[in-house]
RNA sequence: GUGGUUGUAGCUCAGUCGGUUAGAGCACCAGAUUGUGAUUCUGGGGGUCGUGGGUUCGAGCCCCAUCUUCCACCCCA
């Protein structure tokens, strides 16, 4: 007999009755959505080979994957063992994986497997693909509130067209769901990566927009200071950060936004590459609706591509683009996005973003098919249960359960209910027969403890005269009645 | 990966300066009540004080290690 407490891995948690019904609820908003918008459903596995992950997802999410140790390991034959030996030192001596040792890892988000899924069955599919994906990945990260090392993503993604109608309509489906689930505080964050792009090389640190989008992106959380300090630390000049940050001085409307940017990114402040003419052309409202009357300029497609998602939500007549904010600091760091990206924030609530996602262009093409542009985003429905249950959002409602218990006294009463019991099944109402012909209070105790609203009583009486005892358990009422008043009684919805 | 924090009954937590047999509320079980839950009353069971070492005459309390929880970084859903 092993005295050892059972306990779960770090990060993981188990999920009670109540918790899962409560999920299935946000899962069930999830998927109607997707559905209703044309997305559908796709599963992979759980582990995928090590090289389809490996350096998707920059240095720390190589880090952070959970690779699997190979089988047999402990079984190779002597004459392998020392060749073993070596790998593991190897191992050992730098963050580095053997083929000999690890050759699978647990995948890490769901838009990479999706990727990978594509160019496998390119051949199958027809394109635009649509799909939504339900599962859950792992990251070995240290966990924190809403961070865990199990946790379910809820994708969306399109591949096989540049359209920017997907982006307007990824915007309309955060928009659905969240509204659906009875949230109306919160914020859909929309940048590009070109204006992040445009941004860096305006300071001279073209190619280097990864280390600023780092630093600008905890603009609102450390300040203009905090910023200033993280850049100067990485060498950048005093005059080139007071650039920055008049580019980032940016309000107004979505539009406003984009016009003032477009001004101040159109063209380089730094290091001027020779083969660039500066453009004095100022950029009006005029132009973004007819781009094609601008001269070119450099990421001139972050901004025509943000001012076309706008002009499809326009058409959709989408009524919430106070929700819709255009956010130049927005810098989401997965390594591959290539043109828009989300984000979205629950305001007034302590926790970080319950969704996120973007394009990309070159996923496939990792894969050897390239030419295939793709675009989704993905919800974290652990984090959107947190945010539901600190709101007292999950209506009444989702919670399911039994609706009746069957109160037995003895064999006899116990058969007496089983045709009973079979017909409110068949009338689809839920119900169940305690199994045992134990005390009433043990029983009615269980109905109370799963809180099931009704109780049936079975004894002597009832079975002589054909009529059942039907208890409300929450008023405490009883009255006799037949069988067919009972079905009929527990179909009508409460008052 | 870095810095901090937490762990005592099923749950939430007390536990004084290191000192006898570690407590409370809730929950659970039984009875009051052999055809009635939630309310009331009475009684009862339940602890290797996260784990492993150490200091001490003596450790829930002090020291070290380790695991876990939560938080801030890094990064991210």
């Amino acid at each position: 007999m092993s005295k050892e407490k059972p306990s779960i891995p770090k990060g993981t948690r188990d999920f009670g009755p109540a918790v899962v019904v409560k999920r299935n609820y946000i899962f069930s908003v999830i998927k109607r959505t997707f559905q209703k918008f044309g997305y559908l459903p796709l599963e992979t596995p759980a582990m995928e080979q090590l090289s389809v992950l490996t350096g998707k997802y920059g240095e720390e999410g190589d880090q952070l994957m959970f690779k699997i140790l190979n089988n047999g390991l402990h079984e190779k034959k002597e004459a392998e063992k020392e060749k073993l030996q070596e790998h593991w030192n190897k191992l050992l001596s730098q963050p580095y994986s053997t083929p000999a040792i690890t050759e699978r890892a647990l995948r890490y988000d769901l838009t990479v497997p999706f990727a990978r899924f594509v160019v496998m069955h390119r051949n199958d599919i027809t394109f635009p693909f649509k799909r939504y994906q339900i599962q859950p990945v792992w990251r070995a990260d240290r966990p924190q509130k809403g961070r865990y090392r199990e946790f379910y993503q809820c994708d969306a993604d399109v591949v096989g067209t540049n359209s920017l109608l997907c982006e307007a309509e990824i915007v309309q489906m955060i928009d659905e769901v969240l509204t659906t689930l009875g949230l109306t505080d919160f914020t859909i964050k929309i940048n590009h990566r070109g204006i992040l792009a445009g941004m860096a090389e305006s300071i001279g640190a073209k190619g280097k927009e990864g280390e600023i989008c780092v630093a600008i992106d905890k603009l609102d959380k450390v300040g203009q200071a905090g910023v200033r300090k993280e850049l100067l630390e990485k060498g950048y000049l005093d005059s080139r950060i007071d650039q920055l940050f008049e580019i980032l001085k940016v309000s107004g409307t979505f539009d406003e936004k984009l016009l003032s940017l477009a001004n101040k990114i159109k063209s380089p402040i730094g290091e001027i590459d020779d083969t660039f003419e500066l453009n004095e052309q100022k950029i009006t409202i005029n132009d973004l609706n007819n781009p094609d009357n601008i001269t070119d300029w450099k990421h001139k497609k972050a901004i025509t591509d943000l001012k076309g998602v706008e002009t499809y939500l326009k058409g959709f007549k989408f009524n919430h683009f106070e929700r819709l904010e255009f956010d130049p600091t927005l810098a989401r760091g997965l390594s591959y996005y290539t043109g828009c990206i989300f984000e979205v924030k629950v305001n007034n609530v302590s926790m970080g973003s319950i969704s996120g996602g973007g394009r990309y262009d070159n996923l496939t093409g990792m894969f050897g098919l390239p030419g295939v542009s793709g675009v989704g985003f993905s919800f974290g429905v652990d984090r959107i249960y947190d945010v539901l249950e600190e709101l007292q959002l999950f209506p009444e409602s989702s919670q399911v359960g039994t609706r009746v218990l069957l109160v037995q006294f003895d064999k006899e009463s116990e058969l007496y209910a089983l045709p009973l019991l079979q017909a409110l099944r068949d009338a689809g109402i839920s119900a169940e027969l305690y199994p045992e012909a134990t005390k009433l209070k043990k029983q009615m105790n269980y109905a109370d403890q799963k809180k099931i609203p009704f109780v049936i009583l079975i004894g002597s009486e009832e079975m002589a005269s054909g009529k059942l005892k039907l208890r409300n358990m929450q008023s405490g009422e009883q009255q006799d009645m037949t069988l067919p008043e009972i079905i009929t009684q527990l179909l009508t919805p409460e008052a």
